[in-house]
DNA sequence: TTGTAAGCGTTATCAA
DNA sequence: TTGATAACGCTTACAA
């Protein structure tokens, strides 16, 4: 029987107040334009009623709701935690309110929400990384709803994007990784098909090994989602085989954590029989033992200076561009020399 | 200056498809009261100008937004991660989205987050934990949104909540460290001020010593924010003291990694030196060396039945009770008897 | 099956 | 300083 009680209206206030709902209005919007004497009996009446503005009616009045929508892959772990964090307190400083999606990886979830997104009136959307339905871009254009790209940089989109260049800086670590002497890599990826972040970053290790002289189509590559059992699972996997690799390149920190925690389990030490390495530098990477050797990436700098330019672009006073930021690798216990 | 060119409406497409709004309308909510015919000719052009409802006049209309609004302290670290995910998910299942903010642990920014998501036409909340401002609950009420308290049980309180009684799991812990031998004990928790739940599991380390004839007024406490850093000044601090504790009992595992980071930085050797202890038992609790003893919180468990739950109110399909979960001590290698 | 039109709760323009 | 009133974009009786 869903006996939906209404909430207190404008209206409500207005009566209650004896004054027009263009006051009331007025007298919560712009306290000044209204007497000290009608603004106190409006806003007894409000706390009377305990009213709430309707942001619905609201947003349809002023076609403005001063929201920004981030729709990151996920909040399982914490790749996108502290990057997020930092968006939002710049959001909020600035007046707007985050409002946090997850797509659990899922491209035709990541879609609906961003419908939903735009639907529910968001001013601006944060994404992370390039790949995605062309379409869904031209719907955002059509809807001029601004999105900005973070957590990747690609010169080579047009969208305004703001993060750093996965290849490069997996080439730079993977650089490392041989300079040290390893020659047989494996790599634990997350599935690239659908996460250019990935893909960008296996090209990275690519490009290394040719650039060493090495063969990249000898690289064993296994593909698996984000997860610490899932790396754990694909370490055991890549070292059963018949000559397991010296060195085993994560495509982030979980995953590197998860095949460090194999090792351990398999009674291997890292870095001594064998090297791990990660990417993304969150707490985790110092945490575990021993510590992961890995990409910095710069989280806060990264999901401030989105906020900013998400804002610049949603109030016309900046235009797009792509932003790089540096990410650099941190050398720490995981990785050594292969033996001897 | 800010061209804010309109998003296509109802109307257009309605011209453009040459029918009226209401077909149009009817064509997008009951395909099937609609000719095969007209609902080609509405879909392309549907398609065809990437139309895109607004949800403020839908939710205006109908007085429904099919949308959960979910407040919790922290994004940062994955105290609540997998829960949420959980809760999202089910509510998926049942066809409603889920929109999530945190609020830093403040209650000034979640009180304002709660307006927010009700201005939002939030069909029902999740809150975290019971400790909040009266009025907030009141007006709730007058909004008839209801709300579902997760992550605490608490029989006294009448909101309804799906939780576990943190006094007593703490409690239970509390009681296995003293079993094993420990007098000296020292806490790091949260502010217990703000966070029912930080005190209440102090309050259930305090139950445990009384009844083991320990004087609860010598155990030093030391208040800190949720994070690895301050768990670890943390520590360090309560081990300067001229009598240093045996064991040392974080309020959650963040804190509790933190503390062991630390003694491994002081070169302590935990549990040889100190035992430690946490609380939530999150990946992180097994990956630590050694992995941390601590309170198992049923953390998907709660998510999905909180889901439940919390759509069953909005739907008005079931009266709201306080349900208890249980939450588990889990023994690791951090806590072990003191050095004779 | 389709169209007409009222109403949802705000804001903003214009008069008073 | 205040009050009428017309939008805003959608759903839903009710009529055709």
């Amino acid at each position: 029987m869903s006996v939906k009680r209404k909430a207190p209206t404008l209206n409500d206030v207005a009566r209650q107040a004896g004054v027009s709902t263009a006051t009331v209005s007025r007298c919560l919007n712009f306290p000044d334009q209204v007497t000290a004497k009608t603004r106190e009996t409006v806003m007894s009446a409000v706390r009377k009623l305990a009213y709430s503005p309707n942001f619905g009616a609201r947003v349809m009045a002023v076609n403005r709701t001063n929201t920004i929508g981030a729709i990151i892959p996920t909040m399982e772990n914490a790749i996108f935690a502290r990057g997020l964090q930092a968006f939002q307190e710049e959001l909020r400083r600035h007046g707007y309110t985050l409002l946090v999606a997850s797509s659990s990886y899922r491209a035709d979830i990541e879609e609906e929400q961003i419908r939903s997104m735009v639907s529910r009136g968001a001013d601006g959307l944060l994404l992370i990384g390039h790949e995605r339905d062309p379409a869904i871009y031209r719907f955002l254009e059509t809807q001029d709803v601004p999105a900005l790209v973070a957590w990747s940089h690609d010169c080579t989109k047009s969208l305004p994007s703001i993060g750093f260049d996965n290849r490069k800086s997996m080439r730079a670590l993977a650089e490392k990784v041989i300079e040290m002497g390893h020659r047989r890599m494996a790599v634990i990826s997350a599935a690239m098909k659908t996460n250019d972040r990935a893909s960008l970053r296996v090209h990275g290790i690519r490009d290394a090994m040719n650039s060493a002289g090495l063969d990249p189509a000898e690289l064993p590559i296994i593909e698996t989602t984000y997860s610490i059992d899932a790396g754990a699972q694909a370490f055991d996997q890549l070292l059963a085989a018949p000559v397991p690799p010296t060195a085993v390149i994560c495509g982030n920190d979980v995953l590197a954590v998860g095949a460090i925690k194999q090792a351990r389990a398999l009674g291997l030490d890292v870095p001594g029989d064998v090297s791990v390495t990660g990417f993304d530098d969150i707490e985790l990477a110092t945490i575990v033992e021993p510590a992961l050797t890995t990409v910095h990436v710069p989280h806060r700098d990264m999901g401030t200076r989105s906020a900013s330019m998400l804002i610049g672009l949603v109030e016309k006073k900046c235009i797009g561009e792509a932003i790089e930021l540096e990410a650099d690798v941190r050398l720490r216990g995981s990785l050594a020399p292969p033996r001897a």
